[in-house]
DNA sequence: CGGTTACATTGATTTATAGCAAGGACTCGA
DNA sequence: TCGAGTCCTTGCTATAAATCAATGTAACCG
């Protein structure tokens, strides 16, 4: 993400900090605050604490007792655990729309920091537990995201467990491609990826190098051309057939 | 698990299909009924068909339509994704006290069938579904154990992504240790493992070799020692201090 | 009891990926 | 414009685990 949209999101996140800032957001439909009616809807606003985070920025972190949840409006977040010995896995992405705070027993079980420029709604943990337990619909939406989550942990498990490094790559492209045209409304040949060689290893339990060597490879093959943060797809049925093989 | 136990598991559970099975049911504090107050908790004991299964009988697939969802009360099941070619990951361990059924938007998602015997309460997925929507205590219940689903998930992609044979070995066993533990309500030194090789690899992402390999070269360093079914841990220290490095 | 079967072990060899090291490309700030 | 920093790429080598191939072991059954 470049600097000019970096400042804009930005800008325009702050300039919607008035009453009604909730109305237009296009995130909306796809976030925990979806399903909501008008009254619930504002209810939840009012509990809403906007802010946002310059790239880099941490979140919060596995061991950090558990204040706030979050729901990403722009941006992304990394979201990892850490070896005691330094190795880290990435559990997942978070994109806009996406809530960070479903697993929250004791300690949020992981760190999270933003790979670009975030801006979220920010709630108090306890106050919206509070919310969600008045209102069904939205202990109903929580619960239905948070099983959605769990499909795709087990999806990553067998990604991780059973794949090789081409289809690892394959399937992150595939399936960042659908979840960006998911938040988007239109599906793009080019694939922004806003997190370094390092992240994306670190998410398919690969190397820096075997990632950047198999995102090579498949350039030459003519399967994609390498494009500055992203990639973009030249042969589209022959990288989804990798990726579900 | 010898054919005496698996005998005696058919008959008490079959016994116990009387009006009042789920009082004395020794997994229910473990289990998604735990927290239903009397009235409730008989409601739902209405819904409840009681099912056994012998070893190696499938629960249900990938592909079948849902049409129930299950409590596992003795007995352990494997559930685990297919691959077009046959690779195999086992996404997790049911044991006694697991509720089978959290994911379900379209299809199981994955395969389950019996490792041993299994008897288990069988729910229509329609009447559960009622059921948890007029009952709240029971929406938050499941919501719980969604995210506890979901906490182990994300600890096993660190696992299958970040960790060396023999540590996944380790971990699989003081992990199994713990919910052993949970269930009988006392720690044992000696581990259970209905499963075999092949299913310890698929579920760590190892090849049975591997397993075999790691699992003997822990028994020749005096780490644990190798019984029929399972395994009598020596050095838990240092099989710990393995698990979680 | 011998034969069949399923599962586990063990050894020899291969291979995908890790690890190491060097160089390249780009950004940013002085 | 230079230099430092960060990230990415590429070649070479090492290695953990996969693969291939026997062999071993125990349960079961006609």
């Amino acid at each position: 993400m470049d600097q000019t949209t970096t400042a804009a999101i930005l800008r325009d996140h702050v300039a919607c900090e008035c009453a009604d800032m909730c109305r237009h957001c296009e995130t909306r439909a796809l976030s925990v605050c979806g399903p909501l009616e008008s009254d619930d809807f504002l209810g939840l606003q009012r509990l809403n604490h906007p802010v946002t985070f310059p790239a880099r920025a941490v979140l919060f972190n596995q061991e950090s007792p558990v204040r706030h949840v979050f729901t990403i409006v722009h941006g992304v977040v990394r979201l990892y655990k850490l070896l005691p010995d330094g190795r880290r896995q990435i559990v997942g992405f978070a994109l806009p729309g996406d809530f960070l705070g479903l697993a929250l027993a004791d300690g949020y079980g992981f760190c999270a920091d933003s790979v670009t420029a975030v801006s979220a709604c920010r709630f108090s943990r306890d106050h919206f537990a509070d919310f969600a337990d008045r209102h069904p619909a939205m202990l109903r939406r929580l619960h239905d995201m948070a099983t959605h989550e769990l499909a795709l942990a087990q999806q990553q498990m067998v990604l991780l467990g059973r794949r090789d490094a081409e289809e690892k790559i394959a399937s992150f492209l595939i399936v960042l491609q659908k979840r960006w045209a998911r938040i988007t409304g239109k599906i793009s040949v080019t694939i922004d990826l806003p997190m370094g060689r390092q992240d994306i290893a670190d998410f398919l339990g690969l190397t820096i190098e075997t990632v950047s060597r198999t995102l090579n490879r498949m350039a030459r093959d003519r399967l994609l051309v390498i494009v500055p943060d992203g990639v973009r797809v030249l042969d589209a049925p022959r990288l989804e057939s990798l990726a579900s093989a």
